[in-house]
DNA sequence: CAGTTAATTGACAACGTGTCTAATTACAGG
DNA sequence: CCTGTAATTAGACACGTTGTCAATTAACTG
């Protein structure tokens, strides 16, 4: 697994800063008004050398948009997971936090500036996660409805409010944000999922 | 008004057949991959022509982007306001049928072939529909919440869900997809709109 | 029917794309 | 440190798309 250790600096250089040239330009203009010019001229790259790595603009998002989401997700899955092992309450803080500390990018994503694919991508990234979330909660029985629409209806809510969050210039702190949230889709979980009433009463 | 009588029949036809055009191609391909040339050659309209019309391709979108989306949240609008002051069940159904009658249409926004700028219309349509039902079910008092992340809550959960009732095949009839959504949605409804229970619990 | 206005054709420069070659530069391993 | 290897570079190229224009043809309105 830990195999390769022969890659060229070069060429991690140059994909790096053509991937952060890209996501520096989409956090000002529209993705689709992004030229492969705009980019390696960001990067301080010559053009025949982006073509070395990838075949085109789409090429260039899509395939670090894999690595990225997996970040993302790792950054969320444990502290998911702990949660839900521990027992505790669940966070929904945690993602709200996440949305925070990286608000441009998110604002940049929800509110389609990065086009269609980075969009759906956050959403896949979302929607697997809580399907984790939700199957590990409902271990002791079968869910009444397919666990793919719940993962998708709370994927939607969630990134849909986080939208919106986003969007009201963030007034309110990620704390609220999550209790409103929560409030919102307990019920819907409650009435689903067949569960002790423990893990969420005793929310602060 | 109505006033505009004088409206050259050819101005309506080429830009009817433009638009019509973009719409037939963007149910084969991506938005991005459509240029002005295919757009001409579908409506079988010199290409000059385009540019007497519309700035650009994404004009041309937005344009009819508008008219559009009113039209259907003129055909959803009627009965939901219907439904409401009939003191009926709301029949969430309805924008489920709506879905399913336009399948093409709204697999083709929601998939995120269609760019950005649609689906984000369609999130905006719908939005404003449930902020218009949420703000007439809390005439009696205050939401304890903003009406505005309610009304994205609703329109971000039933679009993921028509979303993934799409991807899969459409195989479920949309009076079940209705069930299930409305089964999620009505407990958060009720924790946070004060109101009587009566228009839901009679529920067939 | 006549006057007006839209559509068309063909050409044009400007720009972005993707590819290629030859030359330069930076790396990795001995 | 040196050398072979490999990445990067500049520049040029053909190609497709774009947006505009002028002159011509076609269609609508009253």
């Amino acid at each position: 697994m830990v195999e390769q250790k022969k890659v060229d600096r070069r060429i991690l250089r140059t994909r790096q800063a053509l991937f952060e040239a890209l996501l520096d330009l989409m956090l000002e203009k529209r993705y689709a008004d992004i030229s492969v010019r705009d980019i390696v001229e960001q990067a301080n790259i010559g053009r025949a050398t982006f073509y070395l790595h990838y075949k085109d603009k789409d090429d260039l998002l899509t395939s670090n948009l894999e690595a990225m989401f997996v970040d993302i997700a790792a950054r969320i899955r444990p502290l998911l997971r702990q949660a839900i092992m521990g027992g505790q309450p669940l966070p929904s803080e945690i993602i709200f936090r996440e949305a925070q500390q990286n608000a441009p990018l998110y604002r940049m994503i929800l509110t389609g500036q990065g086009g269609s694919a980075v969009w759906h991508r956050l959403y896949q990234t979302i929607t697997d996660l809580y399907r984790e979330v939700i199957q590990a909660l409902i271990v002791g029985g079968d869910s009444p409805i397919e666990v793919g629409i719940l993962a998708n209806y709370v994927a939607g809510s969630v990134l849909s409010t986080i939208k919106w969050w986003l969007e009201s210039d963030t007034r309110h702190p990620p704390e609220y944000m999550a209790a409103v949230w929560k409030k919102l889709i307990q019920p819907s979980m409650m009435a689903v999922v067949m569960l002790d009433n423990d893990w969420y009463e005793q929310e602060g």
